[in-house]
RNA sequence: UGUCCUGUGGUGUAAUUGGCAACACGUCUGUCUCUGGAUCAGAAGAGUCUAGGUUCGAUUCCUAGCAGGACAACCA
């Protein structure tokens, strides 16, 4: 069944056959009957009233993913319905946002540039007596809209003229009203099953500045009014949201029957839960407001301008976007998982780069005193290309304090007492003494190196289990290191006993910081530089970071299976 | 006491539309290794919400339940 397709670069032909969801699905099945001509246009429509999550990287992946792969386009538009609410600032962080997950859009679009469109058809459904002007206040509405067992009441102007009608619309419009004096209300029925078709209000008195549009309006439109009409005036032909909405598609398709528009269909998928996480905005404000994070783009927020400073990838998220699918029942995606994407994603690409996080003293007392050597060091072993660089060896280094045991268990491959361990691209040492402080604490390690080893292989063939990281203490360069964890210590932050709420699953210990030593080499890395530190994790250098203080956000850990076995 | 949406391993998504449940994450083995990382090899784990029914055969169809979610802002 050939389609004999070819929208831009995508090669429908091929494309087409292994839909990897409903809604590609439902897109093939639009191109193979030619419903709009084989053309898909899809749209990302944020409200600029917060900062965009990974919840919304989901969507704009999704959306704009579809498109590409369809050979389609997609429209960035503001849903700006509320000059209350809404503010550039937003507008500017969710276009740098989006492009920084690698996205651009065909039109970059407004709600805001349709009011006169939508005003223009609001009178149209005035005058086809499917629209009134109610005088009744907010709680009266409120009051006489019944609950979801109990039909609403219609309302005393509910059959004004149509005359008067107009008349009044265009008074609130002219700004003869003050806020809450009047609104305009679709005529559809009062005891509707579905509670968004009891005359639903289609415009709303808001004497407020409007970020674009200044103070041209006082009337409004509701979501339900404008966005339908904005996706029909844009053509799009697959105008995709949240479940949330899915109540809310008779409305959308009310409006476009009625006015008798180009017919953009609404389909809905389950929005993206994650573990450990909250992604409401309401939630997410409350973190920056009551400054229990830093900001938007704390670290620790699963805000795309979070997730950016603290070191994951456009790359990983979209291979975690991909990964999560696309379903309508509702989901909670472990946070291992974009994990293992970021992981996945930097493994190929991050340099290994050596970082003491914890330091313990090793002098090496056979090695003479004041020398110093260049070591080869691999910058990263799953690319050959990345090269190489060297690094200061010298008789006293750092090395992990979590590095040596004094008592070690079987199986502990690392440094103590008498046993030989290897420091990374460098020599095999052994431990001969361990100096403490008065109160017991070790201060200071006593090592013999073997000159042979250098480089890290012994030439009589003897093993060693274990190789740590290390860094040379002249040499060693300080950083402060930021060690981030989850914000929440429970799977789900709402399930909290009676009482209580979410931000009590707040985890306490998600940062921590330190001070630590880095190799020279790091010196002048800049912000947002992503680095392995060899046997730690990955490490990504923060706004913060200057040439002078050197700062660096730990993005994720390594897999440790140490940690696992000694854990039990 | 309403309407709509959704129920498949621990998690998420599949199953060529009726052909005997697959993939990924996670977990557990083992291999290899100058990162206890990565790699490689393998294993365990669901009989598809329940009960009936149709059929040679049901995750797919029918009926009745049950469970979870959404909806009662002049928010989006």
């Amino acid at each position: 069944m050939a389609t004999n397709l070819e929208k831009g670069n995508v090669n429908l032909d091929e494309v087409i056959g292994s839909p990897r969801n409903f809604l590609e699905e439902i897109v093939e099945a639009d191109l193979k009957s030619q419903k709009h001509s084989g053309r898909v246009l899809t749209r990302f429509p944020p409200e600029p009233n917060g900062y965009l999550h990974i919840g919304h990287a989901k969507s704009i992946c999704l959306n704009f993913g579809l498109a590409q792969k369809y050979g389609g386009k997609t429209n960035l538009r503001f849903d700006d319905t509320n000059p209350t609410k809404e503010d550039v600032e937003y507008v500017d962080s969710i276009k740098e946002d989006v492009r920084w997950l690698g996205f651009e859009w065909a039109n970059e679009f407004y709600a805001s540039d349709y009011f006169e469109q939508l005003y223009e058809w609001a009178i149209v459904l005035i005058q086809k007596g499917l629209a009134y002007v109610d005088d009744q206040s907010q709680e009266e509405i409120r009051l006489t809209r019944g609950t979801v067992n109990l039909a609403g009441k219609d309302s005393p102007w509910r059959n004004r003229t149509v005359e008067e009608n107009v008349d009044f619309f265009r008074r609130m419009r002219a700004g003869e009203f003050k806020d809450g004096d009047k609104v305009l209300r679709a005529k559809i029925d009062m005891g509707h099953s579905n509670m968004l078709m009891r005359d639903p209000i289609l415009y709303r008195i808001i004497h407020t500045a409007h970020h674009r549009t200044g103070n041209k309006w006082c009337i409004y439109p509701m979501y339900d009014y404008a966005h339908g009409q904005s996706d029909s005036l844009e053509q799009i032909t697959h105008s995709i949201c949240t479940l949330e909405f899915d109540v809310h598609r008779p409305l959308y398709d009310w409006f476009i029957e009625k006015l008798e528009i180009f017919p953009s269909h609404q389909y809905e998928f389950a929005r993206l839960n994650m573990t450990y996480t909250v992604m409401s905005k309401r939630k997410l404000l409350q973190l920056v407001q009551e400054k229990i994070v830093l900001g938007w783009d704390d670290p620790r927020m699963p805000t795309i301008c979070g997730l950016r400073r603290r070191g994951y990838t456009p790359e990983s998220i979209r291979a975690f976007a991909d990964k999560v699918g696309v379903a309508k029942r509702d989901n909670v995606i472990d946070l291992s998982l974009l994990d293992f994407c970021l992981r996945e994603d930097l493994n190929k690409r991050a340099e290994r780069r050596m970082a003491v996080l914890n330091p313990l003293k090793v002098v090496i007392t056979n090695y003479p005193e004041g020398q110093t050597e260049q070591l080869e060091a691999v910058n990263n072993p799953e690319d050959e290309t990345a090269g190489k660089r060297s690094i200061p060896f010298g008789r006293e280094i750092y090395i992990e304090t979590e590095d040596f045991m004094e008592n070690p268990p079987k199986k502990f491959f690392r440094l103590a007492p008498g046993q030989e361990v290897r420091l990374r691209y460098a020599y095999f040492i052994r431990c001969n003494e361990v100096i403490k402080d008065s109160a017991g604490n070790i201060t200071e390690l006593r090592c013999t190196y073997d000159p042979a080893t250098k480089g890290g292989n012994s030439p009589d063939g003897r093993k060693v289990q274990g190789t740590i990281h290390w860094v040379e203490k002249k040499n060693g360069v300080k950083a402060e290191i930021r060690l981030l964890d989850r914000l929440f210590s429970k799977e789900n932050p709402d399930d909290v006993p009676e009482g209580t709420d979410w931000k009590e699953a707040i985890n306490k210990e998600s940062l921590k910081v330190i001070e630590g030593f880095v190799e020279p080499s790091l010196a002048s890395a800049k912000p947002l530089d992503k680095f392995q530190f060899e046997r730690m994790g990955y490490f990504s250098v923060d706004y913060d970071s200057s040439p002078s203080k050197l700062v660096f956000n730990r993005t994720t850990t390594l897999k440790d299976t140490w940690a696992k076995i000694a854990g039990q």
